[in-house]
DNA sequence: GTCTATAACATGATAGAC
DNA sequence: GTCTATCATGTTATAGAC
């Protein structure tokens, strides 16, 4: 009775993750100012009010929501090809994209607060991308021409759908961006320098 | 008194004018959802009231507003080089990029209405630049990822504000672009075949 | 601790006075 | 023709019953 199994505050966190999980849905496919904490309760079985008893507020369910928003690349290998380390944060991006990254994009238009996460996350990757390119003072430049290249792939095909990127496999995608990759990587076109 | 001089209904398309340019500006800044029509009303400087009696429903106000969104490439040279032909289009796209195509480009995350607008014109830009990819069965693809690459850019710089991009200026990323663009339409990377 | 009821507010749209 | 006043709805957030 005083200490029962585990049913005292850990029966909270269950529903807690439950509501979490759900909302991360909600915002992922209607964006935050379209997504409602009634939906979001009803979703998760439990009363609105709850929802705002737990968090509080709904922008701050909307970040605690997409605080799956982290750690998608902890390469090792520096000394890999630019390109490859591109394509390999791109095949999870076709396919299974966390559905936290998903509802951070789909609002990073309309939504100042989303369109800071991913200007950091962003800016971020491009610091991390550069310091693969070769040589030159345009790096950063290179590397953002790069990430952005991704971004519009990736927004074309999962959040605008286009039937011309949805009939292709990732596979083949990727083969045709690597060269487009390359050359932005590659300051020179000299022959061979590998 | 019968025909006065200009003043029937030729000056209801005068507000008529300013309250779709001053839509239009909203909507480009805000995006749908947070676009609303007493502020639109406010900028053009008239009542609320009034802008519903002209457009009937906020969506026609938004229809009406964004068809600024076409004929953007009224190319006739097709036998020029590929990525010349996409880089023309970016130039104006970093540049001053029309607002009715951003504001619907702002709300096509969120708005199922301008995601189908922009999934078209997309389509439509894909369908064209497809036609000046050499030859192989994929140049729809290969197409597409132009395109998208362009769109990526585009948001990057034009939406997201990144730094990186903001720094540079339209003519230098139109130069590390060219070759990225010329990779993914060579099907094969031969030395020269110009 | 959980939920019912409701406050407080903003929005798109409508009806009717001027 | 133009605008004031209002409706109906949907939202976040709060207070209080169980």
């Amino acid at each position: 009775m005083t200490t029962p199994r585990q049913t005292r505050a850990d029966r909270r966190r269950a529903t807690e993750a439950r509501i979490l999980d759900k909302a991360r849905e909600e915002f992922a496919a209607k964006g935050f100012d379209r997504t409602t904490i009634r939906a979001v309760a009803g979703a998760a079985g439990v009363d609105p009010a709850l929802v705002m008893q737990y968090f509080g507020s709904k922008r701050e369910l909307f970040g605690r929501a997409v605080r799956t928003f982290t750690a998608p690349a902890p390469e090792e290998s520096g000394a890999e090809a630019f390109a490859d380390r591109m394509l390999a944060t791109l095949g999870l991006k076709l396919g299974g994209l966390p559905e936290g990254t998903l509802a951070v994009m789909r609002s990073m238009l309309t939504d100042p607060a989303a369109a800071g996460h991913v200007r950091t996350a962003l800016g971020r990757q491009i610091t991390d991308a550069g310091a693969a390119v070769p040589a030159s003072d345009d790096r950063e430049l290179r590397a953002a021409l790069a990430v952005t290249t991704l971004l519009g792939v990736t927004i074309g095909h999962q959040l605008l759908e286009l039937p011309a990127l949805r009939g292709a496999s990732p596979e083949r995608i990727s083969a045709l961006l690597r060269p487009a990759l390359n050359a932005l990587a590659e300051p020179a076109p000299g022959p061979e320098t590998a």
